[in-house]
Order: C-alpha cells, then structure tokens, then sequence
DNA sequence: TTTTGAGTTGTTCGA
DNA sequence: GTCGAACAACTCAAA
C-alpha cells in the first residue's frame, strides 16, 4: 500500500536551504506535496502591497524551478489557507501539514484554524522555526517580561545559544505520483499591467533563492568590512539590500548570522564588521518580538499618550510627500527611489518619515500604509515599528525633541549630492553647497542650472525651522496630563 | 523593593 | 567653523 502523503505549506520561507518544515517534511520517508497559497481572504492576509506581490511572482517562479529538479510541481491555489488546505488533505488523504512559523498576529490566527481544520481530516500539523533567530517566547527580562528597549533585547540575544546552524539543501525529495490541480502562476496576475509600474523593479531585483545567496555573497566579500560606516551613506551601495529576500523567507536570518561570522572569524577587526551587520540583524527580530507580544502595534501607539495626539488631515501635502516633491531633495530623492525600485535606503527612510510626521504632522498610519504598499521588502513589524519609533510614541522611541531637518541630514549623509542627483535630476547642476537647499541658491545659479523654483523643481512644502517648532508645541501638549 | 544607570540613528544654541 | 551642553523627563532593566 502507497504511503500517504505530507504537505508542505510554503509561506514566507520560498527557499530549499536551512528549511526545517520541508527537511522535516522529507523526513518522514512520506511523498512531498509542495503547496503555496496566494490567501487574499484571511483577516489581515490583505496587507500584502502591489511592490510585494511583483516580488511573490518572481520568488515563487523561481522556487517552483528549484522544486522541478526534484521532480516536484508546486502547486498553486487561491483562496483562504485554511480552507484550502482543507481541500488538499481531503483530495489527497495527505498525512500531515508541515509548514514555518509566521510571527504575524493575522498569521497565527490562520495557523490555528490550519491545525484545527488537518484535525478534523484527521491529519497532522506540525510548524517550525525559520522565519526568526531566537523564540519571542524565550528572550525575556530576568522578570520574565519582553524587553522594550532594544540594547538589553540585543544584549540578550549576543548572551544567548547561538541560533541553530543552517541545514544545507535537500538531495532528494520523494514526489507524489497523484495529479494535483494547481492554478497558472499567470492566472494570479500579480504583476501590474495597466499601468505597469514595475519596470524599475524589474531592472533592480531579483527575487529567488539563488540570488539571494549571490547577494549575500557579494556582501560578505566586497561590503561587510565597510558596512559599519558606509551604511549610513545612500550614495553608495553599502548596505547588504537583503531585506526583501529576508522578507520571503528565499534567505533565513541564521543563514546570515552564520555566514558573517563565519566570514570574519580570520579577521583582526572581524567582530566588530560583523556584529555591526547583526545588530541590525536583531532590529528585525527586536520588531518581530514587539509585534508577536504586541499584536495591536500596527494598529495603535504603543505608548497609550499618543492616543489624542493631534495629527492633520493634509491629503494634499500627503500626495506631494508620496510623490517625492516636497521641496526637500534628500526627502524625495527617497521617496522617488521608493517608487522606482520599492526600496530606499534606511537612513533615507528615516528622514522622509521624520519629515511626514514631525514636520507635516501627518498620522504615522498614512506613512505606514504607504511603504506597506511599495516597499518590496514590507514587513509588517519593522515597518510599524519603525514608523511608531520615529513618530516618537513606539518602544524605545527617540526623544521627542529628535527632530530630522532634512537639510543637515541631507549635506551629512550625502555630501557629494550623489543621491539626490540620481532621484532628483532636475537639480543635478546645482553644487554641492546648494545641493541639499535650492530654495537658498541666487538666482543666477538657478538660471545656470536650468531650474525654476515652483515649476521645474518645488519650493519648500513647509518651512522646515516653524514646522519643528509646531512639532514640538504638540508633542509637548501630548505629554502634559490632560 | 528600591535604587541606579542607561537609553540606535539629532539639533540647536552659545561660547 | 568647531565644540560642548542643553534639550525634559520618563521608562526600562538589572543590580
């Protein structure tokens, strides 16, 4: 008698290597059913933006390619998880369901109804770690409680076992002879076409398990010795630029962690390259154990005093900031990198989301929502939580009095003008001195370099120096007791 | 329980 | 132009 099968449930871990449901799953001397849901129905399943699903379609096109080596067709449905699940089992008498842990509190809720539903089929459930380096459960204070500030989470983490070293590739997988209906990756249209917007994204990524470890690679030989320094600088490429292939899971945070020491363990200086690039390893898991232990974080403030704080309907202020022109170079040079790439540098992140919520005054949400939409690698933790950071009312939030001026950022971080000339070519001719303030250029240089102020390039959205002292009237306010 | 030291990413002001 | 101090008080984490 054939052996039942088990299914594997891919989710946001589309990679082969260091997967622990899919070893566990071939594990079991079962046939493999290899299965990815496009789940648009669940509750909070619908936060994935248009950038993402761009991405999706490549990294499931490429997972599905790996899978065919093996002689195992991914299968493709559409629909709410649990039931499809549901089906699955019951088509195929599967034995059990294996599949990665997600972290998300929309996700959770699925993964329960999973389990139940594989019960009432009689069938397994079984989940496993990947998507994160430590178990939120397991990084507590010494008083049992998770830690809100992120230097002792971080202390913590370095104290303690080191993440499992990564399982290699899979060398065979047993497939199951059963034909299974799957949808056409086409079907799901998950690439824009009228209009299609994605044409710099095409020429920026590549989605998939292959390239992401060629990524990597590159990090660790050319970049990770400069990383602690040339990351701040969005002129040049000194980030890793991992995150959206973190985010779906083609890479895991432990494959990372182990490359880079592993990278570094010969060097005089190595610890502190690579504890730099694992630091902000572990300000993605500090946002992912804020959420699991928080799960209203994308919804309100987590310090309760922001709750009346006095945020501006500006619609059109909002549509200029969305649109990279607000007068500010260093600020819509990111915001256009954002549109054209789905990505932007993230001290460049930090100053356009600054300037929306110190200086415009608009609700962090707005802010959120929009780089849930466009960011290629939008993860629903880091981005709350970083935008609840600099709004100043999340966990270990900046002082209030922290206030981005975007001209200082912009003359710091990008001296040479090379960013903003890139995103904002209107304003290539301008010299460096005036790069980052065109509003203060004479009017001769504006004439030589060809722009007009309010027509070719715009004129300031706010007074940055009256917008900062609005700010800080408000915030004060928010802390007084009402 | 109380106390103490510390807290990603900054800016402005005045000497 | 450069430098140090002030910004304001609070919460967190650990001793």
């Amino acid at each position: 008698m054939k052996k039942a099968p088990v299914i594997m449930w891919f989710r946001r871990d589309l990679r082969l290597s260091d997967n622990r449901a899919l070893t566990a799953a071939i594990a079991t001397g079962r046939p493999v059913i290899a299965l990815y849901v496009l789940d648009d129905v669940s509750p909070g399943a619908h936060a994935m933006g248009g950038a993402q699903r761009w991405w999706l379609e490549g990294s499931i096109r490429a997972l599905a390619t790996d899978l065919r080596r093996f002689n195992i067709e991914l299968i493709l449905r559409k629909g709410r998880a649990d039931h499809v699940l549901g089906s699955l089992i019951e088509e195929t008498g599967a034995h059990t369901v294996f599949h990665s842990r997600d972290y998300a509190p929309w996700a959770r809720t699925l993964e329960s109804k999973v389990s139940q539903i594989a019960e009432k089929f009689e069938a397994g459930c079984r989940w496993f770690t990947g998507q994160l380096l430590f178990n939120p459960n397991e990084i507590k204070t010494a008083m049992g409680q998770p830690y809100k500030v992120y230097t002792p989470f971080s202390r913590s983490c370095f104290a303690s076992p080191t993440p499992p070293a990564p399982l290699h590739n899979p060398s065979q997988i047993q497939p199951f002879s059963q034909l299974i209906a799957s949808d056409e990756l086409d079907s799901w249209k998950l690439r824009p076409e009228c209009p299609d917007w994605a044409g710099g994204l095409e020429t920026t990524w590549q989605p998939g398990e292959a390239m992401a470890r060629n990524k990597l690679d590159i990090f660790l030989s050319q970049r990770l010795e400069a990383y602690a320094h040339a990351r701040d600088y969005p002129g040049i490429v000194g980030t890793s630029q991992l995150s959206p292939h973190l985010h779906f899971g083609e890479i895991s945070p432990a494959q990372c962690w182990h490359a880079v020491r592993h990278a570094t363990e010969n060097q005089s200086n190595g610890d502190l390259a690579a504890d730099k690039f694992l630091m902000e390893l572990l300000w993605r898991e500090f946002c992912a154990h804020l959420l699991h232990h928080w799960p209203d974080l994308p919804n309100n403030p987590f310090k309760p005093a922001f709750n009346n704080f006095p945020w501006r309907e500006n619609p059109q202020a909002f549509e200029r900031w969305c649109q990279g022109r607000t007068g500010y170079p260093i600020v819509d040079a990111g915001m256009r990198e954002l549109w054209h790439t789905g990505w932007m540098h993230n001290r460049v992140r930090m100053i356009a989301a600054s300037f929306l919520v110190k200086d415009l005054l608009i609700d962090w949400r707005k802010g959120a929502a929009w780089f849930q939409d466009t960011l290629v690698d939008a993860d629903l933790a880091s981005n709350v939580a970083g935008w609840q950071w600099v709004a100043g009312c999340g966990a270990d939030a900046a002082p209030f009095f922290r206030i981005f001026n975007p001209q200082l950022q912009g003359e710091k971080f990008d001296p040479e003008g090379t960013y903003v000339r890139h995103w904002v070519p209107e304003l290539a001719n301008l010299p460096n001195t005036l790069i980052h303030r065109p509003w203060a250029a004479p009017v001769d240089t504006l004439r030589s370099a060809k722009i007009i102020l309010g027509e070719t390039y715009p004129l300031p959205l706010v007074d940055h120096q009256s917008a900062r002292r609005r700010a800080l009237d408000a915030l004060k306010a928010t802390r007084e007791p009402q």
